[in-house]
DNA sequence: TATGAATGAGAGTTCATTCAT
DNA sequence: AATGAATGAACTCTCATTCAT
């Protein structure tokens, strides 16, 4: 390996983590404060350098906004997928998919509570329709998985599969908004408990 | 009678009912399209005003979202209050704060959204701190139904009461984004499936 | 007339008027300073308000150049267009034409001055392809008129009418940069002089 | 000897060298773009180096234009110097400077055009202030020629020598921004041809 | 010699707010 | 009650310049 290969090789690898960790801060501080009401230089701020050094990395707010999302949607989908092409049943189907987003949300936290909270006025910019494309996407996926769930017996039918998935899609990334690494619960127990409330319900069994 | 003073009598009736009347118009687009990224321009122009005419009735844009969350917790309160005084099992308590929910989303759906939306944003400023009053209230209330009825055996004990808590907040109110008047189903007929679902789930009881 | 109507007649003539005043100042220190030099601040100082202000009168610097540039492109094809439907002679044309330039000049001299420096770099904005328009089509007058006048005999045929043609091109508008109403040369003045030495030329005529 | 003093004695010329290229590639860019909207990473990427780049070579982008428009008028200079000190007629003496003037354009096009366009700005910053000198002493000059040519009779009384004088600044730097070495007409054939226009006149001679 | 990351001043623009009318 | 012009702070973004490597 030339030198020169080696140097532009390690530059292209220093670049690119430089930018993951500006990524990151960014990340955090849009979910934390919001990515409307954050500025440039706070972001700046707790990457620890100016409000126009970000220049240097990124064209704009915008597009950070746009890889943090894009890069979280990417893994998420990635797992997805996985999941949809192991061929399991309805049931398991919809736990393995469960335990896949609460995955991504351990991975991508910030990136989630961003999605959950701007996704809504992101999507009027065409640059971010990829959001549209990725909810439609999903309610796709989730309305197959539940309305097989019904057709196998597996769910019960006196529920409108809508509401169901609305249901779903409006509590599974919710929980990137309170969830911690380091908390009292694990993302695979919060998953088990979400799971079980979900499908069983939390009324004592016995009731039925 | 001076035209004057019938004037000034009807004023005060007929400025209390301008001023809701805009922030109806406000309450609307801040939900449609976020508080922090809305103009008070674009409230105006919904009212059918000039921006600066907005400062005749509001001292700001703050107080306008002021007023309209605070009509919307203060109905929520009395419709809970109500059913907290009615002195029911925690079952029964349980449903009746749902079905509360569910029709103060109903009567105050831009409120809600706006108050799911920008809650977290807006108690930075001390202004709100009563948001954060409220919500501790909230979790006080339902965490004492949760751990009655789990005393009770009526709600499983398996289940973590903070988690089954945090999943009622975070999807109790965020109906009111996709929830519509003229929708096809009523608020009652959506707080009697969102019960089901969440006393009983999704699976089909014969599983068990 | 009601006083409605009254008022908003009068309204729309004052927001005329002051955005009138207004483009005068901006002309003017775009002439003197060169427009992408210039600030906002800077043309906001010289009306006499705050940089922000200007945007309630225009969208952007860039309008504002706009519209300075489009009014005296306006006025200047009027004129010509009276001189070209008067079905001159060759000569009598070319007399008018450098008439009318120098009656435009003394109408808009910021105007012709912005045009004259920044027209090559204002067109690379399409939202200014209009000014590479105009560059074509007075082209094409003037070719049309120094061709003319070559066939009747009445200008030399030992000269490139392309070099002619810019040669008038590139002097008529500069005087924009000189002149000056209450200078000792009236536009009038100026124009006879020039038409001198451009149909004469500046040797003493005896010497052919 | 040893690498080191070699090195050291080669970098002399070859830095002077890299300079001059630098230089010409920031000249063509500057003449086609502008020089107040030019950026040094636009001048650097015409090099094929980064921006920080430059300033190994140079201080700052105004020195770059200070190299640029003194070299342009030091040749300048010298080629009128010349044909002063010939002690030629007035006609000659006229007939000569245009011809210089026309070589300078031939050997310094970008640096004529950056001359013509950014003159007025820059001499608002006193490093530039001998581009006034400069205009000065041209004034000087011109003025001196035509005063002697209307003296000698050579030249029409009837015209003021201030117009000419302006007429002729106006007009014989002008043609820096379309010539092209590579075009149909030789810089000799412009000047000839623009002598013609400017002594002669373009009417046909008959006319008198 | 050149790179690439960072600086920091300043640009155009937005917008909640004020106030004379 | 409402208008419309203006304010002024703050924002995103640009760019000449610096400097360790």
């Amino acid at each position: 390996m030339s030198p020169r290969r080696r140097d532009s090789a390690s530059t292209a690898a220093a670049r690119a983590e430089r930018r993951a960790e500006l990524l990151a801060a960014a990340a955090e501080v849009f979910a934390l404060r919001g990515y409307a009401v954050t500025t440039v230089r706070e972001v700046a701020d707790a990457a620890g350098i100016l409000g126009g050094s970000l220049y240097y990395h990124f064209d704009s707010k915008e597009s950070m906004a746009d890889e943090i999302l894009s890069a979280f949607l990417t893994d998420m989908w990635a797992a997805y997928e996985e999941v949809l092409d192991a061929g399991l049943g309805a049931r398991e189907t919809f736990r393995a998919l469960i335990g896949a987003s609460f995955q991504t949300i351990d991975h991508h936290r910030p990136a989630v509570v961003i999605y959950q909270n701007e996704s809504k006025h992101l999507t009027t910019n065409p640059r971010f329709s990829y959001l549209l494309d990725s909810q439609q996407r999903f309610r796709e996926v989730w309305l197959s998985v539940l309305d097989r769930g019904v057709l196998d017996g597996e769910l019960r039918a006196d529920l409108d599969t809508g509401l169901i998935y609305r249901f779903i899609r409006d509590t599974v990334w919710v929980a990137a908004s309170w969830y911690r690494n380091d908390g009292p619960l694990s993302a695979d127990e919060i998953a088990r408990q979400y799971l079980a409330m979900v499908l069983e319900g939390i009324l004592q069994p016995k009731e039925f």
